[in-house]
DNA sequence: GTCTATAATCGGATAGAC
DNA sequence: GTCTATCCGATTATAGAC
């Protein structure tokens, strides 16, 4: 892998792991096996590998995401495909976890791949709900853009109750509470 | 307010803005007019300071969702107060945030009131699913914990989302799904 | 209790040699 | 492209005077 590369990996490691703010360009140069004059060489700053290892990650969140939710079948199998599909819980959500970054939030460069994804995330699930309403899986009583933003809610959050108990199991209650709650409004 | 009381506070405002690891000492000391000489001798050092903050923000979360929970009415309408109390939802849940910050979630004891609080916040909800079942107000397909689960972890969601957009309304639309969803599960 | 002095390490870079 | 040197302020304290 070049040296771009590897300082690109490392930064979206320790951005997973610890953050913007608690993330070094010395931990990265360490991690990438990169010496200073390297990264300063590739990369104007913090913030520009920052914002290629976001953007990277980003992308990565949504081609996953659309390889649960592009499957065939009801609106409840897809959402359930995406809702069950592997993670590391316990690392938390690479993407959402930058939004409780303050000086990510505070840059609207840095911010905008994350709302972006979050939002396109919304949308993807807010025409699949639609569909099952007109198909007649779904109460009509259900608005779209609400469901999606409480199935992307309900991902994020369990993520926060898993970390907060340093277990899986709390993640897994709020996915089966969810699906329970579509189950019974639906034909399905 | 005394010098104690004032640090304590001051950290309080910071891990809430800031997060742990973005919080420090010389921060917090300017922030609650205080010397370094002062803030050394009242508290051992930063875990010390944020240990006390935390305990203390986790309590006050605690009675604001009691107010909510403790509420006359029907297993809907108490988890419904609860879910449209007021919120300061820009700013994040100055509990759940924690969550993300790696040097609390790797000390154990600054962990330990994160993770009580949403225990307890889990186990009220269970409670009062749990009511609406055996009053007929909710399915009896509801499993009450995963239910609970659902419902915090759309809470803590919704702020990642309203972070991420810079805007309340995804938070507001995701609660909204969520209590759609629970309408249609009772006779209310 | 509070203040000032001191200190070792880190954070985030710039400059210039190779 | 990569390396080493250098820089200045921040971090997280400790020591001792007042």
């Amino acid at each position: 892998m070049s040296t771009p590369e590897r300082l690109i990996e490392a930064t979206r490691e320790l951005l997973w792991e610890r953050g913007y703010v608690g993330t070094s360009p010395k931990a990265i140069q360490q991690q990438a096996g990169a010496g200073q004059g390297s990264m300063y060489h590739h990369f104007a700053g913090k913030p520009d590998l920052a914002l290629a290892a976001i953007r990277r990650t980003a992308e990565e969140l949504r081609a996953s995401a659309e390889a649960a939710l592009g499957v065939e079948g009801t609106a409840y199998e897809r959402i359930s495909a995406y809702l069950l599909r592997e993670r590391d819980v316990l690392r938390g959500c690479p993407v959402g976890r930058l939004t409780m970054d303050p000086d990510v939030i505070a840059d609207d460069e840095l911010r905008a791949p994350v709302e972006e994804t979050l939002s396109w995330l919304r949308g993807r699930l807010a025409a699949i709900v639609q569909e099952g309403r007109e198909r007649g899986e779904l109460s009509t009583a259900l608005v779209p853009a609400e469901i999606a933003a409480t199935i992307v809610a309900t991902v994020q959050g369990g993520y926060v109750l898993a970390r907060a108990s340093g277990s899986t199991a709390a993640f897994d209650a709020g996915v089966r509470g969810l699906l329970a709650l579509l189950r019974t409004n639906g034909s399905n």
